[in-house]
DNA sequence: TTCTTCCATGCAATCGATTGCATTCTTCCG
DNA sequence: CGGAAGAATGCAATCGATTGCATGGAAGAA
């Protein structure tokens, strides 16, 4: 896009080249033969050095275009030690709250000029450990993560810290691992879930937890437990069940709820699946949702709208975190030092009530 | 840092390393000094290379163990030109039809050795083609994708054939670029649906199809047509609508049916999202489904199941094809050369007949 | 015992780009 | 006009692993 012109010392070379399909690959030294120059000028050039003459550069990208040249990312990188590749491990990528963290995650790293490589464990520890290591081994410059429901060990992730590779933990986080952390709040989330379930008037409310191991699904728990001991409620533990939080499991959950002696009038779920899981459940047996029991989930998975009846949840701000998660991390990544305080970062969660748990 | 005490060729071998955190990765030449022998032993060692001896092996593989050694896979890469990496480009990953795809394609990958790099488009060309570039630059060794709907250029992809980068296509597959493409039979798909609306005694059906560059939207469309055709029933330009087949635009397109002077008494919509907003509208409308009007979508994303009225559709089989093309593409890669012959595998796909459609 | 054969290992080049330092060429100032 | 400062470029080492070929040694054959 720029024409400039000179006398001596004479630029206007034009490569003759023709790309030859497939052949072996136009390398700097290529380019540096044809212009008669050194790799070390082209190497500079092709990256903007301003040591390098305006018109040394504009030549050799010239050329280089010309010539077909594509740079190897992979030789680059093995010098630099540097990849622009953050990795991101998340339990499934199906699920609307992690993808949704997917794309905050690539709005900032795409902007910064890094790649970012998704994997996903299927909340397997096994997977998650190889994917840990195959990241390793690829020398990504930073990992982002959701920790899968059956890990409880964290020799895996030691690789990043023994290497000084930034992690950065979000929604499912390791309290043993010293790094920033960006959670929902997820004790206010059980809060503000219960305590509308109190708003309607319900008195027996049950919940559906997740796994124990997990904080997110301790602290969701802890507001349920918060919001019914505020309004002198007893929690009770026949009406606390804890699963893996699938379809299965919670049909299963449900069934035991409402074949005890003594019915739950509310039940609050700890993730979505578990509350649609409980609404299939219910009508089935014919049990009214919300008059006889009101239902609320958590994380607004897309489904949850457009279910009959829709179900009441909490939402969380996914993108958000995303996007705080990757800002995070590449600060990281960019100022060498190891930061001496790692934050943890509260983002808020919302009810959205719907259909699920309000009685007309 | 290390005390080493051996006599001759000694097997005893103990390296009393002290693993430091972060300090300069051991090498397989630390290896090699701390052993006194060559690093190419060590490297034909820690390959299992029957060259070298079992003794000499094991004792390398214990000192690596002791010394930290963790291999550096982009040297490895750089040398080797192999990454054995596949690289995944979908439009989004959180459909579950492209969810079900990549866990197929992880299962056969991960068995053979290969690691998956997921990358998501967003449906947006400017985004698919960073993409690309992003996964030829890494080198890795073959690519599975999924175009984006607005995608018309393939100026990205010539990349990869250009080094002999082995592609294998689904579902949204590119005609001009020669290579595997493993497609759902979307012709059958769209030629169930219909027949089945017209087996349920519907006469006026209309149909809400995708963008017609893309040949599976084509290809439902004409099963469509030749279900009615077949019956005697006259296709009819004004019940045929196109659009990205996004939630909006399933509401407008349904309103369009329905505010129209005639009527149709069935809808299929070329993806269940479509077939959501138009159950949704029609609900809102109170326009009752499948009384008045039928509705059958395509790909049997979960929330049709759970969803009131629950949504006919099509089910394709996602993790076969991710299976299939994932097996064709590593074929190609252990296969150096090109097969001169590339096949377009058409997988079945299935009716599934849920309430929406049926009339009781 | 001597020569051949094969097994195990070592040597050294190589992959392509980057970068600290040295060198050359300009330009400007006194 | 000489010299110094600064701008532009080149030299050569380097990153870590792989690999074709050479070599040393042991075992087997004669």
């Amino acid at each position: 896009m720029q024409s400039i012109a000179w006398k001596k010392n004479n630029l206007n070379f034009t490569a003759k080249i023709i790309r030859m399909s497939n052949q072996p690959e136009t390398t700097i030294h290529d380019i540096a033969k044809a212009l008669n120059i050194s790799a070390s000028t082209v190497s500079r050039a092709l990256n903007d050095n301003p040591l390098i003459s305006q018109a040394t550069r504009n030549k050799i990208k010239k050329a280089a275009a010309e010539m077909g040249y594509r740079p190897n990312v992979v030789a680059a990188n093995f010098r630099t030690k540097r990849t622009n590749t953050i990795g991101v491990i998340v339990p499934l990528i199906n699920r609307h709250f992690f993808s949704s963290v997917i794309s905050g995650i690539e709005e900032v790293a795409y902007e910064q000029g890094f790649a970012v490589s998704i994997s996903q464990s299927n909340d397997n520890f096994e997977k998650e450990s190889k994917i840990a290591h195959s990241l390793f081994a690829n020398r990504v410059d930073g990992v982002i993560l959701s920790i899968a429901m059956g890990t409880s060990s964290y020799e895996h992730l030691k690789l990043f810290s023994e290497r000084q590779i930034p992690l950065v933990f979000f929604d499912r986080v390791v309290d043993e691992i010293n790094a920033y952390k960006i959670v929902a709040d997820d004790f206010r989330g059980g809060y503000l879930a219960t305590r509308h379930l109190i708003e309607q008037g319900r008195k027996r409310i049950a919940m559906i937890g997740g796994p124990q191991n997990l904080r997110i699904y301790q602290n969701r728990q802890a507001g349920y437990i918060t919001a019914l001991q505020e309004a002198g409620l007893q929690p009770d533990d026949a009406f606390i069940l804890h699963n893996s939080l699938t379809r299965k499991d919670g049909t299963q959950a449900i069934s035991k709820l409402m074949n005890a002696a003594i019915r739950p009038d509310a039940v609050f779920c700890a993730n979505d699946t578990t509350a649609l899981s409980s609404i299939i459940y219910l009508r089935e047996n014919n049990i009214k949702v919300p008059e006889e029991v009101a239902i609320v989930g958590f994380s607004n998975e897309p489904f949850a709208e457009v279910v009959t009846p829709s179900i009441s949840t909490i939402k969380q701000p996914g993108f958000e975190m995303g996007k705080k998660a990757a800002e995070l991390l590449i600060r990281q990544i960019n100022q060498k030092e190891t930061p001496d305080y790692f934050e943890t970062i509260t983002m808020p969660t919302e009810l959205i009530v719907r259909e699920s748990s309000v009685s007309k």
